[in-house]
DNA sequence: GTGAAAGCGCTAACAC
DNA sequence: GTGTTAGCGCTTTCAC
């Protein structure tokens, strides 16, 4: 390839390539889009043309034509969470296969960036959006009186939009029974919080299959071992196992609502010379890629992020071919996978007894 | 809010504002931009007028006009990775403080991808481009003619194009020669890759670094010590450490090139019984979150992720506004952060002896 | 299979 | 301060 060759001043357009080619606009467009036959010696002069002109065809312009940019929006709470760059990672290899672009919000850090989102989308160049949102209460669907494509990530519970979900409740109530099969019987919940601004429906419908467990086994949870966390991150998760220990509260077992909270569990429990799983058990939520790796080995609820992504996808692509269809909610499959982080049958474990 | 009001059908136009706030559509356009001045009657007319209409404006007309459309492309090997995660999250917060917004993509999985988006970026809708390449040898930038704005993210040496940087063979020299210092005598260098299609520029600086270190000290690293690894993730780095041990190489210390590899190392030296520190010294790069929270806590190599965000977008916005200028290769300060997983002063590792 | 004309919604350049 | 004109580059009719 030539080097320093000087740039074709101002852009090639179709006009100049159907110039070059000796043909109408329109051809070119053809040629572009494949959208009508165009003869083969015809073809062939448009694509020398556009080779010799180096066209690149001005999104912009066909945008501005026919309503649709290819680019979608995936909007998430934290996007440096593990969970998030796992997700970001399966959308955006996905999206690129359908040739779609993404692009890259977050909403936690900012209370209208959701709503404006929402009620905007077409300000933001996106044809549609996956939005995980922050909170039920507030989610922007619910008070939007006309919604662009959206696709709902989690169990946000409403039908006004499209949505794929994992089923929370049944997931927590699993890794709870088995952690309580593994003798735990203190257990915390953690980064559940059923009321005010950080009651996220995905934490409501986690603590309750974490009630759910208990009960089925005739135990019942504390209202001191059920822990808000916030944010749900790595420092999220140490600083709550830090006030639940200088809080005194007895416990032998951490059910953390996502991974990177178990991860930030871990480390405050080392630090307070607690062992996993011989005094705590701890399981986590969403198996990150960390999850396998971590020391012992984290149990957590896994799924399939890739599956996930593509089932997002697919419902963002049927919304914007038909805008009135009705709206669906695709579950995940979800399964415990057990790991050394919650020990092994018949060993309970010692637990924390404050001084 | 009302619910379910049917939504206004075709959408508002500035024509219609203008038509309702009985001015003129460059009038209206003047209010939404703020680009002149507009008596305050005057726009107050035609806010209400937008508000009425529920007008939103249609940024691929805006685009198409003015050449612009405030999308930025964040172009990654592996979105998945911590760094990543954390990088993209500094990104899109300071992008969007200065009302851009992010396309991210991913290079790693697509050779071509890198090309595709330096050699179209027009087509990808975007205005300029931060870009952390897989290679430096067959990197995009050294082989297009003209290159739509772009910064760099590493320590490509070339010239053609802005970048942002920190200094890697120093920052590896510092933090081999501390590990030296703690008494470790049989480094393994885990990332580097000195030929080959993985050889990155990045990679060879911190292998540059981990042998000045060595020379600095009187002593020399061994080849079989210093090992590629693909990806650069938790699972890369953990096969590398089980390929070194299945080697029957003799080690007592680590220098990962990042640290999700040094967190996979960690897992495969547990997995073989190693202790980090008392065995065998740890450290990695970046100082992402979880490095503070591994056990034990592990020394990095760290600098401000939000800083290295600022200066890249600092240098697109003035490559945006003239791409004439001259390029800029702005160095970002980092400082070795040292944790419990380089041991302690005196206490010099034990070390894996095959057997 | 190809072309001509019109227009998507906005803003630069200029008037007034 | 505000209006008029023109046109960004493409694609959608609708001819032929």
């Amino acid at each position: 390839m030539l080097a320093n060759m000087p740039p074709r001043s101002p852009r090639a357009t179709m006009k100049d390539v159907a110039a070059l080619a000796r043909v109408s606009p329109k051809t070119v467009s053809n040629v572009v889009t494949g959208s009508a036959q165009v003869s083969e010696p015809t073809r062939q002069r448009v694509e020398d043309a556009m080779r010799q002109l180096d066209f690149v065809p001005n999104l912009s312009a066909r945008t501005l034509r026919n309503g649709r940019t290819g680019i979608i929006g995936l909007a998430l709470p934290d996007l440096s969470t593990a969970f998030s760059a796992d997700l970001t990672h399966a959308v955006v290899q996905e999206a690129h296969r359908r040739g779609q672009a993404v692009q890259i919000e977050e909403t936690a850090a900012e209370p209208d960036r959701e709503h404006d989102l929402v009620s905007r989308a077409r300000a933001h160049l996106i044809d549609g959006l996956i939005l995980n949102p922050v909170r039920l209460e507030d989610s922007a669907v619910e008070h939007e009186e006309s919604l662009p494509p959206v696709v709902l990530i989690g169990e946000v519970e409403q039908t006004r939009t499209d949505r794929v979900f994992i089923d929370s409740r049944r997931a927590a109530e699993e890794v709870t029974a088995h952690m309580l099969s593994r003798g735990a019987r203190r257990l915390v919940a953690l980064g559940g919080a059923e009321h005010g601004e950080r009651a996220t429906a995905t934490a409501r419908l986690r603590l309750q299959g974490f009630r759910d467990a208990h009960a089925a086994a005739g135990l019942s949870s504390a209202p001191e071992r059920e822990l808000g966390v916030w944010p749900w991150s790595i420092g999220g998760g140490a600083e709550a196992v830090e006030q639940l220990v200088s809080a005194g509260v007895e416990f032998d077992g951490i059910v953390a609502f996502t991974d990177s909270i178990a991860m930030g569990a871990r480390h405050a429990l080392h630090r307070h010379g607690l062992s996993v799983p011989d005094d705590v058990l701890l399981s986590g939520f969403d198996d990150v890629e960390h999850a396998a790796y971590s020391i012992p080995p984290l149990t957590t609820v896994g799924f399939d992020h890739h599956d996930y992504a593509v089932a997002a996808l697919d419902l963002l692509a049927a919304r914007l071919d038909d805008r009135s269809r009705a709206t669906r909610a695709e579950p995940i499959a979800h399964r415990l996978i057990v790991r050394g982080s919650t020990g092994d049958p018949g060993a309970a474990p010692r637990g924390h007894r404050p001084a």
